[in-house]
DNA sequence: TATTGACTTGCTTGTTGCAAACAAGTAAAT
DNA sequence: ATTTACTTGTTTGCAACAAGCAAGTCAATA
C-alpha cells in the first residue's frame, strides 16, 4: 500500500490525519454511491481507505458521525461555491446563478451531490447529529435566499413581504430537482429543464405585484 | 395474548395472516415513524406487533422486503384516494384536487405519509427491490399527470407537447414539499403555502402559449 | 354430519455470521 | 518520555436462516 515512490516516509501528525480523514472522506462517499448508507461499514470505509477495519469506528465513533463528518466536507464545499458564484449578486441573479451552479455539480461532482443528498434524504427521522448538521445547512441556504430576495433594489415591498414563502418555494424546488435527478441519473436534459423551469418560476414571482 | 375476550377461538389461515401483516405493518409504520428505518429492527416488529422475534424476518425474508411491503400497502393507498378524487376531471382541475389531497394526506395521516417518504427518500441508492417498487408508483403517478394535461380540452396544444417536462415538473415540487414538511412538521401553514404556490405555478404553465 | 388423521401453513425458537462499538494494545511523531 | 495515530481483540445486537412446534385444512370413513 504504501509504495507510492518513497513518497514521504515521515509526515507531521496534522497531515497524517488529513490524508486519514481525506481518504476516508473519498471511500464513504465512494460506498455511499455504490451501495448505499445501509451498505457501507465502517470496516469497509476503513480498509478501502487503506487503513485498518478499525480506524473509521476509532476516528469518529460511530457511523453516524462519519456520515456527519462527510456531510459537513460536503456542505462547506456547496456553500463556498455558491457564495463564490453569487457574490455581490442579488434577486433574480442570483438565483439564476446558483439554480445553474447546482445544475452544473450534477455534473461535474456527480458523486459527491449524490452523496450528500442522499445522507441529506437519510437522515429525516433519524434524530441525530447528523440531522441537526443538516438542519444547519438548510437554514444556512435558506436564510442566503431570503437576503437575495431582501437586498434587491428591483422588487417591491409586495414581494419582499413574501420573501419567506418564496424562499421557501425555491428551496423546496431545488430539493425537488435533486431527488429527480438521483432517481433518474440518465435523464440530464430533463434535469437542466427543470432548472430552467424553476428560473421562470421565480422570475415571475418576483416581478409580481 | 390470546386473551382478548374470547374473541374468536378458531381463524381461517388467511384471516391469520392478514391480522399479522396487518399488524406488523402498523407496527413499522410506527417505528419508522419513531426511530427511522436504521433503527427499526425485525425483531422489533414481531415483537411490536404482538409475535415472537421471527416473524418479521420469516415472513418478509428481509427487512428490504418488510419495508417493500409496506411501501406497496401504503402507495396502494394514496393513489386509490388520488384516483377517487381526481375522478374524471383534467388539467388544472385534477392537479389542484392532487395537491389539495396531498396536503390533506399531511394532515390526516401523518405516520403513513412520513413512513411512505422516509422509505422512499431511503431507497434511492439501495438497488433494491423496494427501489423497483417505488419507480413504480413514481411512474404511475407521473403518467396520471401526463393524462391530466393530454386529455384536458382548454389546454392548448403548444402546451400539451410540454406535458412531459410540466408533470416532471409537477412530481418534482410534491417531492420538494414533503421533504419540506418532513423536515418541519411544525410549520403546517408553510407546507400549505407551498402546495398553494404549486397550483399557482401550474396554473401558469397550463394556460401559456 | 361428525370424527379422525394426514397434510399444509403460520409461527416460534435455536443458531450463525457480520458489523458497530469499545477496550487495550502497538507504532509513529513530538 | 509523552502524546497522538493507528491496529488488534472482544462484546453485543441484529439480520438471516434452519429446524421444530402449533394451528388450520380437508378428505376418507362411519
Amino acid at each position: 500500500m504504501s509504495s507510492v515512490a518513497a513518497s514521504k516516509p515521515r509526515r507531521t501528525q496534522a497531515e497524517r490525519t488529513e490524508i486519514s480523514d481525506q481518504r476516508m472522506f473519498e471511500a464513504t462517499v465512494r460506498l455511499v454511491t455504490e451501495r448505499g448508507p445501509a451498505g457501507t461499514s465502517l470496516t469497509d470505509v476503513g480498509v478501502m481507505a487503506g487503513y485498518s477495519r478499525g480506524l473509521a469506528s476509532h476516528r469518529f465513533g460511530s457511523k453516524d458521525s462519519l456520515f456527519n463528518f462527510v456531510v459537513l466536507r460536503l456542505g462547506e464545499m456547496w456553500l463556498a461555491k455558491l457564495k463564490e458564484v453569487t457574490h455581490k449578486k442579488t434577486g433574480l441573479a442570483a438565483m439564476a446563478q446558483a439554480i445553474d451552479q447546482h445544475y452544473q455539480f450534477c455534473v461535474d461532482a456527480p458523486d459527491y451531490v449524490r452523496t450528500l443528498y442522499t445522507l441529506w434524504f437519510e437522515s429525516l427521522n433519524a434524530d441525530s447529529e447528523l440531522s441537526q448538521t443538516i438542519k444547519g445547512i438548510h437554514l444556512r441556504r435558506f436564510q442566503d435566499v431570503v437576503n437575495w430576495i431582501l437586498l434587491d433594489e428591483k422588487i417591491s415591498d409586495v414581494v419582499k413581504r413574501e420573501a419567506d414563502t418564496i424562499a421557501a418555494q425555491f428551496s423546496a424546488s431545488i430539493i425537488g430537482i435533486v431527488y429527480y435527478w438521483l432517481a433518474n441519473p440518465e435523464k440530464i436534459n430533463e434535469t437542466k429543464k427543470l432548472h430552467d423551469g424553476l428560473k421562470q418560476t421565480m422570475m415571475r414571482l418576483l416581478s409580481e405585484e
